[in-house]
DNA sequence: CTGAAAGCGCTTACAG
DNA sequence: CTGAAAGCGCTTACAG
């Protein structure tokens, strides 16, 4: 039989409020704080956590609503969030949507309504409705890589990591390139990559860029690859490194070598990044998730930053001058 | 304010039992649900998943206790996991052990501590204590890829995949190989696996394999490269593709070409696997991940097989005849 | 088919 | 500093 509150009170000789007290840190006597210190040890108690919730109203859950799971950047930054809860005493609940934006509205309320003491959004952009069921539902939130007036968020630098990459690029001496993006209604990676990456170029003189959008999978780069008009460039800047990785499969197979014919770069600094020997930023993506669980928890500023991002260097881009 | 089951049931003139026995598929007249219908409706009424599990002592979560969160594997796993649950109305509670033993045995204490449904355990082995805690808690488990006497599991037949890929490599005509492989402890990974590659291996005729072995990480065959002795073989079967994009890495450097020089082979079929060319054995891991959360919410058999593995042949393997 | 009552295991004023 | 009592929002026999 689970022992309860009622039986560690009973073998301890106190009320059952008076157990309660001790456990949630209220007056209780030098003398039976060892009463039940021991008694709790000998019947190895634990208290119910529905019941707790029950009266309390909120639960050491902490939800993150994620898009994909299967992905370099969300599994790492889970790592991280995963981390720090365990360290404060929390577990991790998990909704993956699929990107699907129905479905990570679904999963805010799914949420609240177990009461979870923070949520964790990893959206690809804050809609309306986003918006709508923050205000609602009244759990402390925090948005991880997407920024929006009223919601606490904690994003990367992204308008910083597109220029320093490009300045380094332009350091190399390339000045005919090829900007591989992704939808703008992607804050985050559509929209601030690239404008850093072009204002860097917008700075420097004699260069010329030709831009084309695709998605976050490697297929979808790899098959973007022939309507590439590669005339007269020297690097394709990708916005993902599985973008990249999507273009070196198709150079690859085209015996067109890197960076001898062409140099190329990333985003992200997946795993694979290092054995395909791609330069690309790095992003602190374990960080990242560490700080988002730490400040969904304990929220200080409505906004906070993960440690800035760093370019890897690698072969893939060739110097030129 | 939240509207509680009597609320619902004083505006719909029933008792809260009735409005109970609603919610729960007993007994209700057509009239009395029609009201209660519509009263669920307006008020949007959701039960408190706190105050049924505190009498039902069960919730609709699952726990997930998993070595590694940022692993190919891994998440695939989880998304399968993720998929299914969702489908049936569950939610995935994750409990990341970071490879420590220990972690795996208080995850189990701590998931049954919650009244979890069930648990899916991905072990990287089954102790004593493993088996005690299973044994204790009562709590329906299922082991994904390792297998052990009394407890449910799902295993790959990693004896198989072992063989079939060995048979592949010996039918391209190579006799002189290495198997890198990992601790036997493992008994999926490091015994299985390896012994259905050796098993075709004694059947043919005039065949060479010098073992070693390694832990998970790409870096550590990276770092064992240098150690191998290549003299005369023709190919290096690696027990993950990990390990094999770890040699990749260190043969590239050392402008080795694959499958000029040498072939190499692994195991999973990692994203990576396709842009690498590296031939290798698919393991169903999302199908595996759903048919875990299928059975171990309605457990049938006590031991599960996900579909057969596949080679995927791609261009790391030489055709030496 | 329906309702009144007890109880799940806690917490929280309140009185002492 | 401690205890008795009420209550959190449900479910479950039980009686009708």
């Amino acid at each position: 039989m689970k022992t309860t509150i009622a039986d560690v009170a009973g073998l301890a000789g106190v009320a059952k409020s008076t157990v309660s007290r001790y456990l949630n840190g209220g007056y209780v006597s030098d003398e039976t704080r060892k009463k039940i210190d021991q008694v709790i040890k000998d019947t190895k108690y634990e208290p119910n956590t529905f019941a707790q919730s029950l009266k309390a109203k909120k639960t050491n859950l902490v939800g993150v609503v994620i898009p994909r799971l299967n992905s370099y950047s969300a599994s790492l930054t889970l790592k991280g969030i995963d981390e720090k809860l365990r360290g404060e005493g929390y577990q991790l609940l998990i909704s993956n949507t699929d990107q699907s934006i129905d479905r990570e509205i679904e999963s805010l309320y799914s949420f609240a309504n177990q009461k979870v003491a923070g949520i964790i959004l990893m959206a690809t952009q804050i809609t309306k409705e986003h918006l709508m069921a923050i205000r609602e539902i009244e759990v402390p939130i925090l948005s991880i890589g997407q920024e929006h007036q009223g919601v606490a968020s904690l994003v990367y630098n992204d308008e910083e990591a597109g220029y320093d990459l490009a300045q380094y690029v332009l350091g190399c001496g390339h000045r005919r390139m090829i900007y591989v993006g992704v939808s703008e209604a992607d804050v985050a990676v559509g929209k601030n990559r690239k404008r850093g990456f072009y204002r860097a170029l917008e700075e420097a003189e004699d260069v010329e860029v030709d831009f084309y959008e695709t998605d976050f999978s490697m297929k979808s780069a790899y098959r973007l690859f022939d309507s590439l008009n590669l005339e007269g460039k020297t690097l394709i800047a990708c916005a993902t490194d599985n973008i990249a990785l999507g273009m070196m499969k198709a150079l690859g197979e085209r015996g067109i070598s890197i960076p001898g014919d062409i140099s190329i770069t990333g985003f992200g600094d997946y795993e694979v990044a290092d054995i395909m020997g791609l330069t690309t930023m790095h992003y602190p993506y374990e960080e990242a998730g560490q700080l988002a669980a730490q400040t969904v928890l304990y929220p200080e500023a409505a906004r906070v930053s993960p440690p800035k991002s760093q370019i890897i260097f690698r072969k893939s881009v060739d110097i030129l001058k």
